[in-house]
This record gives C-alpha cells, sequence and structure tokens, in this order.
DNA sequence: TTGCAATCCAGACATGCCGTCTTTATCCTA
DNA sequence: TAGGATAAAGACGGCATGTCTGGATTGCAA
C-alpha cells in the first residue's frame, strides 16, 4: 500500500493562512510572522515552502516585483472543498450526501444556523443550476 | 513545526473497511482478503497494522478466540465525524458550520435531497436538545 | 565602479512515519 | 509429542517533510 503524500502540509497551510489575511506578501515578511523570534536562519524554510505551494500552484509568485511578492492562488474555502472531498473519497467512495448528514446531526446548530441554512437552500431552490 | 501523524493510515482504513463490511474476523481472513494473491507474507503486515489500531483504540480484539478475532471499535460515521473535526480544526478554527455550508453549494443537490435536508432541520426545530 | 547586504536558488540533510519483513515464542490438533 | 498455524516483538527501509547550507544574483550606497 503506497502513502499517499498530502496535498498541502501543515507547516505549507501556515504560510497560507497568513497570505490569506494579509494578501501579497514577501518571504521576509512572511518570515517575521511565522517566526517572530526567528534568528533569520527560518527564511529558507518559509522560502522551501513557497516553492512548493508554487509547485503546487497553490501560490503566484510575482518575479517583476523586488523582492517578489506572493499570492495565494487558493482560498480558504476551496481548500475547505477540497479536503471534504478527499474524505468522501476515502470514507464515501466520492459521494458528498453522507458527510452532509453527519454534519446536520453533528453540529449543534443554533436556530439562527438553522434559518440561514433555509435560506441557503432556498436560494438553491431559485436556481437550480448553480455556477461552477 | 512539528509533524502531525495521521489518526488513522490509509492502510490501516483499508482493514477498517473490511471490518466494518465483514464484522468480526481473524488476520488470517482479513489477509485473505487484502491481499488475495498474497505469499502469506503478508500475514505479518495486517498483524501489525491490527495491533496500531488496538493501541488507539479503533479495534478490539478477542484474545479469548482462538484463533483471535477482532472487531472495529469505531463505525464509519464516527470515522467521518472525525475527519470533518479535523478539517474544521486546521481550516475553520474548529467551527463545523463553514464546512456545512461549503458543501451546501458544493453539492449539486436534487430537490429531493433538499427536501429531505429540511426535514432533518425540522427534526432539529422540534428536539433542541440532540443527543451526542 | 566597487562593496555590501539582502535576496534568490539548488541541493543536501535529518527526523520520524509507516508499510513491510524477520525472528522467536506460544498455542491448538492429530 | 510432533508439526503447522498463530502470536508477539522488533528491525528495516523508503520516503515525506521540515530544516539548513553554500553559492549565485540583485539592488543600493559610497
Amino acid at each position: 500500500m503506497a502513502r499517499t503524500p498530502q496535498d498541502i502540509t501543515d507547516a505549507e497551510l501556515a504560510v497560507l493562512q497568513v497570505l490569506w489575511d494579509q494578501g501579497r506578501e514577501t518571504i521576509r515578511e512572511l518570515t517575521d510572522v511565522l517566526y517572530p523570534s526567528g534568528t533569520g536562519v527560518h527564511y529558507a524554510t518559509v522560502q522551501k515552502l513557497l516553492e512548493r505551494l508554487e509547485g503546487k500552484k497553490f501560490v503566484k509568485r510575482d518575479r517583476a516585483a523586488w523582492p517578489h511578492r506572493f499570492e495565494a492562488m487558493i482560498g480558504r474555502d476551496d481548500l475547505i472543498s477540497r479536503r471534504l472531498q478527499l474524505t468522501a473519497d476515502k470514507l464515501c467512495e466520492g459521494a458528498l450526501a453522507p458527510l452532509l448528514t453527519n454534519l446536520v446531526r453533528a453540529t449543534r446548530l443554533s436556530s439562527d444556523e438553522r434559518k440561514s441554512l433555509r435560506s441557503l437552500l432556498d436560494e438553491l431552490d431559485r436556481e437550480p443550476k448553480a455556477k461552477k
């Protein structure tokens, strides 16, 4: 049984989180956020993580700027979808519906949350062909 | 950044899937299913996987029976919940609601599915204190 | 131009997970 | 009691992944 590499590792995710919060950033800026008391050694670590994220098309590098600036190519919601699909593939033969019912039961939905969920369903009723 | 070991690996999951399908099984039976053309070498592999699953309390071993019989201690739904909570922890600070809305949008819900989802919500309305 | 500091780049390294395999001890059955 | 099957403990190896090193390149200041 071959081990399957992770799509995005924890360290890579940490970098993405900062990019999501701050927008376009340089390696230096990212390093300062991720390793506040860093000795400067961590610069190369962040660099490598960005290089791998770029290779996986999850981050875009602006080589015109100096120093280079980085930007997330994947949104938080996209990654959530990705992870959900992954668990569905492993546990439900790809079907998302079981995850859905599981969540509805497990989550202690407040009445407000139930209300907004209903309106979301109403919205889907009106436009049966949701985009993308 | 410390690497976090997986709760259940792919190979371990494969064993669990068989246990979910077949119920109580011996190592030999599991091995025959997982490695149909196995040379007998894989017996120890399954054995080790079961040992680790037992250590993590995901599988119960009946040492009274001979040969030992194994049984899943965690259900498919439990594992789904676990995985969902894990993604929520990593991407939504533990909140499950974002996953829910994400799923509702991503899943192409048929009108039937929407209907059953609504009735599920109604059910929750009637008994605000859902049990665990 | 020259020197310097910061940045970029490629690759090596280390640690630990995890699937596999080996060896030895233990148990049932004939 | 002999022999085959199972149990138990540990070693091994590949590789993912976070970290680090050395040297090339760039921009800027004197």
